[in-house]
DNA sequence: TTGTCTATACGAAACGTTTCGACTAAAGCA
DNA sequence: TGCTTTAGTCGAAACGTTTCGTATAGACAA
């Protein structure tokens, strides 16, 4: 593969014309920038990239490290990203942790193999022990999403996850439910337990208690908010309504419904947090805390290559984008 | 950040035999082995991907080049071939074209700077001009997945979609439909061509001929498919039935018919191709014909690497799989 | 003893860039 | 006129590896 070299014998210049010219990064007479032009032309030349990142120093790589890239709602952030970091000259490489540590340790390290500019990333744990191992294993700037983790110094972008488990909450109570079944996630990550704090806020504002074996952990996906759904939806003094919190859980959720025939919202009242992308085919199309993921990715973004651009430290600062409410119709008032 | 010069220093050896540890390349004293790799720890050394494949001509890089990652169906094979990349030490990067052929000439040239080691692609289009054009953009060992293009020298594995779009019809021919519609995709699209045909083989088989105002074309996008399926609906002499030839294309005709409050399958039968991960949750649950996508991107990502560790030419041959027909709610005979 | 072989270890070249200091010639200035 | 700038170009060093030919030392055979 024909490298600068050649083109710089093919237009009669210097080798460190063709890189001038390649990056504008001195004056070049118009004529030998048209010369290297056709030379670049003629023997077919790609730069390589391995050699300017070597050199240089600057891989143009973002790393993205999320849970699971087959969930949409990650998919969804991915496609957002590499549009971005596409326009601005970098590529993005993206990684799943499937929610395992120590997968995403083995991530991070091929991460910094390949030297990437910066990261952005939605870890797996979210304790301080795990903040400490992150630090060690990232080295570069780095945004966190979705997802706090105490004592990192990196800028965390993120739903205001409480008041989304409130607003989940609150709705049904409003509604007069007051058996509201929660399927949390693991806990001890702060995004699940935020999630639940909101729900037993909810529950404090109306000044009632809510009964302690209606929460239930979980972790993130679909099956295993199945089997917890199931649990309880086959208890005698079963819930009225039951909160999600996350889009796969909530589908997870509806198939359990489904498999016991129960009517939703007749029978059952949900609310999921996270809105599902196909809500509006589901019957019935599920009521949800919409949170903005979107616009939270590019955020993180923006903010990741500006980081990168100036050099800046990270400012360890939290953005936090609020969550609503959207009324669909698996919930309604209780008689 | 540390290099291998430091490592060397700190174990008292030489830099080629530090590498040799590294690479298992060469034989090596235990004692050696030792002192490396506590020169290693104590240094905190990560190698450099960069100036390992610049000096080596081998990246470790695999590409996955689909239409879009936000669609769940392409984010499961970018899962799929993420893992199995993982464990044989390589790294994909994985790529959107928008089903735009200016997009993908564009992450192409990206692909080909980071000098990936090879190309696992759905291409935009499937004429010989385009293939042309392809393989002077590729160069390297390529899979051609669920996509046939014209001329192109790569193996090519995909499903059998004449057969996925006859299954689908003839379902409905059985069950007595004579009036059936057709969303299908960008016209001169192999994958989307082939299905239409299929459609029309069916019938052809049942000794009827298709009405060809029935036969409609999009893209493969959820909102055009919507917008094709109101307008077939809406027409006085509509279908009593409608093939769909791609899952979000089926969640389109899913949500046109909602809007139009349409009862399915009674006033309307659906068949899809491709399966919905969400489809158990649909009411009334899709029938389609699944396409085995997780099967064909593992053989699709062994076979490539297969061809790179072999440095095999191309065979240029094709791996058809099978799809199969999964009866749901959405059918029913015609009375 | 001398020579050959094997097991380790080493040093230096090379991969394809970017970058920086040095050089030339023309232009501007007093 | 002579002196300083400036635009344009060049050559060589450097980035962090791998790789290959060579060197050393001990073991073994003749």
């Amino acid at each position: 593969m024909a490298t600068i070299k050649d083109v710089a014998r093919h237009a009669g210049v210097a080798i460190s014309t063709v890189s001038a010219v390649l990056n504008r990064s001195a004056p070049v007479s118009e004529q030998a920038v048209e010369k290297v032009a056709k030379a670049i032309a003629a023997v077919g030349y790609v730069p390589h990239g391995a050699a300017r990142s070597l050199r240089s120093g600057n891989s143009q790589l973002i790393g993205l490290v999320v849970p699971n890239i087959a969930n949409p709602h990650f998919a969804a952030v991915a496609r957002e990203i590499e549009n971005i970091c596409l326009a601005a000259g970098y590529m993005s490489v993206v990684y799943s942790t499937g929610q395992d540590p120590e997968r995403e340790s083995q991530v991070l390290k091929m991460l910094r193999v390949q030297r990437v500019a910066g990261l952005i990333i939605i870890p797996t744990r979210s304790d301080a022990e795990h903040g400490g191992r992150l630090v060690d294993q990232i080295g570069v700037p780095t945004v966190l999403l979705d997802m706090f983790v105490e004592g990192l110094p990196y800028h965390v972008i993120k739903t205001d996850n409480i008041e989304a488990g409130r607003l989940a909450t609150d709705h049904l109570l409003e509604l007069g439910h007051r058996r509201i079944g929660i399927i949390a996630g693991i806990p001890g990550l702060a995004t699940s337990d935020d999630r639940l704090a909101g729900y037993r806020k909810a529950y404090a504002e109306h000044g009632i208690s809510p009964e302690p074996s209606l929460e239930v952990a979980g972790n993130f996906d679909q099956a295993e908010a199945h089997d917890r759904a199931i649990e309880l939806l086959q208890r005698p003094d079963r819930p009225t309504a039951i909160v999600t919190i996350s889009n796969m859980m909530t589908l997870g959720l509806l198939f359990a419904v489904r498999e016991l025939r129960m009517k939703v919202p007749e029978e059952l009242s949900i609310v999921g947090i996270d809105d599902l992308e196909i809500a509006g085919v589901l019957d019935p199309a599920p009521t949800v805390v919409v949170t903005p993921i979107l616009a939270m990715s590019r955020r993180a973004i923006e903010m990741l290559l500006k980081q990168i651009a100036h050099k800046q430290a990270a400012t360890g600062g939290w953005e936090i984008h609020q969550p609503y409410l959207l009324v669909r119709d698996s919930t309604r008032a209780l008689d």
